[in-house]
RNA sequence: GUGAGCGUAGCUCAGCUUGGUAGAGCGCCAGACUGUGGAUCUGGACGUCGCGGGUUCGAAUCCCGUCGCUCACCCCA
């Protein structure tokens, strides 16, 4: 390769997922589908790219995402088109356009894919990264609320994880919430300027951040502030109440948080977030809550809605470290042939066991056989069938038990059964 | 947008303070073992020391610049 030339890399906070670790991804996704199609979710797949308004209007015009971490560029027609940040606003998109509202019941969806922000990239935090999210849409009873959280449960407990803290808060409505900012913003005047420099910055611009503040010197003082869960109107009180008492029953643990606040302007009422260890300081593993307003600010018919969004780059992070779901990189069979005459009895054994649905490499070029089984070893295969001069005389190919290390002759039809059978039976690894 | 740390073999890293022939472990290839893997031993391949400039007889090492990565702030998944 000519150093002159410099390789492309790929765009910073953009990566490749490889091999083994892509078969991670695959079991996890796997285990959402199958636990997401038990609660009648249903999968949507909405366009990456969307209509800049769409989040402008849905996410608001004031958050951070939309003012300085969206992907947006005109199109050759000068149409302003983003990269989707958040898939929420997509999925309730794409159900007003195609009336899913009419279609009655609860619309239950669930959707796994790449969306884009750009911020600057850490542990567990990238500019393309991806969410597995689900949205249950058409109602705003309180147990949509906590059916989604005890299947969130089911899921994390099958990828392996145990410890995930589930809390919980209410963001009010947009009948109690407004009320509830001017007692903060109040309640805010006299002591701000006891506080740090980013809290004085947030009681401006965004005084429910300032709930959400780490620093531990002004934790006193937020300490003394109102919190929303004391000024929830009678509604969103009942809602909460109903979701907690729910919650409890079901067994499910929760904390609730009053100063859990999110960061996207659409949430009412219910607001969640899990966080977990070990993922640095961006510890929130997923986060969602109830949007009641979202479909009408972009244009909609009244739609309530609950949902959620994974973030699946952190969730296999502590997958990883769980260590509780194996990864599945392994073949069934390596077909190992020694001379030019057992190339087409390996060549059709291949095909026969690949058509039944057995995973198989061979080699390609004549070879030693401690040199194919050594590769047989690295491929991690279960089984592996030799092929030489002895087997195409006695008319029985050798198949080998990889982990054991026991052999046996086995007539060529009869290899694929073998194999299955053997294969279900436990293994010692 | 702000700050800090780090760029040396495919991977993990040592060497840099005090300038003098580029190293280890793992992995890979081959052999010991001509049809039996994982263990052991022996040998081998692989580097413009991120890039550019400066100082110097001489730079991985010192200086300047630049690019990249990582972590943190902010924000969020």
């Amino acid at each position: 390769m000519p150093k002159s030339i410099q390789p492309i890399r790929s765009v910073k906070g953009t990566r490749d997922l490889l091999p083994p670790e892509t078969g991670l991804w695959q079991r996890v996704e796997d285990e959402a589908r199958s636990v997401f199609a038990v609660y009648n979710f249903r999968e949507i797949r909405t366009p990456v790219l969307e209509p800049t308004a769409l989040f402008a209007r849905g996410v608001g015009e004031e958050t951070d995402i939309v003012t300085k971490e969206m992907y947006t560029f005109a199109d050759r027609d000068h149409e302003s088109l983003t990269l989707r940040p958040e898939a929420t606003a997509g999925v309730v998109r794409a159900a007003i356009e195609h009336s899913l509202y009419n279609l009655g019941g609860i619309q239950r969806l669930f959707y796994i894919g790449p969306m884009f922000r750009r911020d600057r990239p850490q542990k567990g935090r990238y500019r393309q990264f991806y969410q597995i999210g689900a949205e249950a849409l058409g109602s705003e009873h309180p147990l949509v609320d906590v059916e989604v959280l005890e299947m969130l449960t089911v899921f994390l407990s099958r990828v392996g994880l145990e410890n995930v803290t589930l809390l919980l808060n209410s963001v009010g409505c947009h009948l109690c919430r407004p009320e509830y900012l001017r007692i903060l913003r109040r309640a805010l005047e006299p002591i701000r300027f006891q506080l740090c420099a980013d809290c004085q910055r947030r009681a401006d611009t965004n005084p429910l951040r300032v709930l959400d503040c780490k620093v531990p010197e002004d934790q006193a003082l937020i300490d003394q502030l109102p919190t929303i869960l004391e000024h929830l109107g009678p509604e969103c009180r009942q809602h909460f109440d109903r979701v907690t008492a729910e919650l409890t029953d079901r067994g499910i643990p929760f904390t609730i948080m009053p100063r859990l606040v999110r960061g996207l302007d659409y949430y009412t009422r219910t607001a969640f977030e899990m966080t977990s260890g070990s993922l640095g300081a961006q510890n929130a593993l997923l986060g969602g809550g109830r949007y009641d307003g979202l479909s009408e600010t972009i244009g909609g018919p009244p739609i309530p809605g609950f949902g959620f969004a994974i973030g699946e780059d952190r969730l296999l992070m502590a997958v990883e470290e769980a260590g509780k779901l194996p990864n599945p990189e392994s073949i069934d069979v390596y077909v190992a042939w020694m001379d030019d005459r057992a190339f087409i009895p390996a060549r059709d054994l291949a095909r026969s066991l690949r058509a039944g649905d057995l995973s198989v490499e061979m080699n390609y070029e004549p070879a030693k056989l401690k040199k194919m089984l050594g590769a047989a070893n690295r491929l991690r295969a279960r089984f592996a069938v030799i092929i030489g001069e002895s087997e195409l005389a006695s008319s029985n190919f050798q198949v080998k038990d990889m982990s054991s290390g026991e052999q046996h002759p086995v007539e060529p039809d009869r290899v694929a059964a073998f194999v299955r059978e053997k294969r279900s039976s436990p293994v010692q690894s």
